[in-house]
DNA sequence: CTGAAAAATTGAACCAGTTTAAGAAATGAC
DNA sequence: GTCATTTCTTAAACTGGTTCAATTTTTCAG
């Protein structure tokens, strides 16, 4: 849980109290591969902290098909925003690629820390600026470049990521199909 | 400017001080058509709060066109939060499509406003969790659906302002050429 | 009102990526 | 180990959308 606190002070400074506070509000958890964090039509309870592992966020599109729009790794927070703050519905799975370790952050807990620690509404306004930014740069990213310019930056980006995840995964988190995926690698032998 | 005192109220309770301090702290700016409040490789050092009016976020591509990845109108704050807080030339444009006003907020006087008034802190963590959750949003659309599903849907979802705006603009927007949109649009007479 | 610039249209040739379907390879549970 | 399941590959036909180039329409400054 070490690493939640040592995320969290990169950006704020935190007393010893409130470290504690901190670790007394949220809890462990080990997630087996597979597991759900958030399925779809359920309603988001809270913010998850990876502390190790790997989840994916996905839906169902109209085709009857997973389409990713989202990769969390260790370090990064992972939730459904809209079904946590409107408290409705969501239209995503939250799904661990790989046996996983996790902090969660209770919704109703996440208000109380609050007000315990104002410094983290801080926190998490940092947090979410970076997660715009980059879904900001994502968005660029897909009008920019054809799939096969997007799988090579990001193989060169993530090169030890794309050996934790399934083509498949990636394939659907470019944008493209897997057959595709495969005809770009099968091109560069 | 007693929109955006509207606005923030919306959000968070501010007090009648609160209200002053805030007020001495923005600037209004009224801001031509075509007028840039951001240019590419500039430092962005202001949040934009848009009084009315409408702006659009644009970068020039490798193959020198401009993709707009962003439209921001009445009562929606508009800045390049990667630029402003890591201090980074920007790789974007923020430009008036149509005259404007505005209200400003300098990095710096934002800063001081926080410490005055820590209650802003969440409402721009609030602020930018919806742009997060829209800006996925986008993405599952740009995914989900082809070219011309997205115009009809964009154009059912906000029919006045796609009066507002030239077609070639939508078109970026949208992620196609503007003669793909003239194609799209002449079919269905 | 007028001319120049900006915006929108049209059509033909073209290409990036999908679809479908079948087979091969890798993984994992027992 | 071995069988079932999951993942990856290949190829042909197809389609959504681009490119290029020429023309028309709209906008707007003087």
């Amino acid at each position: 849980m070490q690493r939640l606190i040592a995320h969290i002070s990169k950006f704020i400074e935190l007393t010893e109290e409130d470290r504690e506070t901190i670790l007394s509000c949220i809890q462990y958890q080990e997630v087996k591969k597979k597991d759900y964090l958030l399925r779809q039509d359920a309603i988001c309870n809270a913010n998850y902290f990876i502390l190790k592992g790997c989840f994916r966020q996905y839906y169902i599109n109209e085709k009857g098909l997973e389409q990713i729009i989202h990769f969390g790794i260790d370090n990064w927070w992972i939730t459904d925003y809209d079904s946590l703050e409107r408290r409705t519905p969501s239209e995503y799975y939250i799904q661990a690629v790989e046996n996983s370790e996790i902090a969660v952050l209770d919704k109703r807990v996440k208000e109380e820390l609050f007000s315990k620690i104002p410094g983290l509404e801080r926190y998490f306004r940092l947090i979410l600026q970076r997660a715009y930014a980059a879904s900001m740069q994502r968005i660029k990213y897909i009008y920019e470049f054809t799939g096969e310019e997007r799988y090579y930056h990001f193989s060169n980006l993530f090169p030890e990521f794309i050996q934790r995840i399934p083509q498949y995964m990636l394939a659907s988190y470019l944008g493209f199909t897997p057959e595709f995926l495969s005809k770009i690698r099968s091109k560069k032998i």
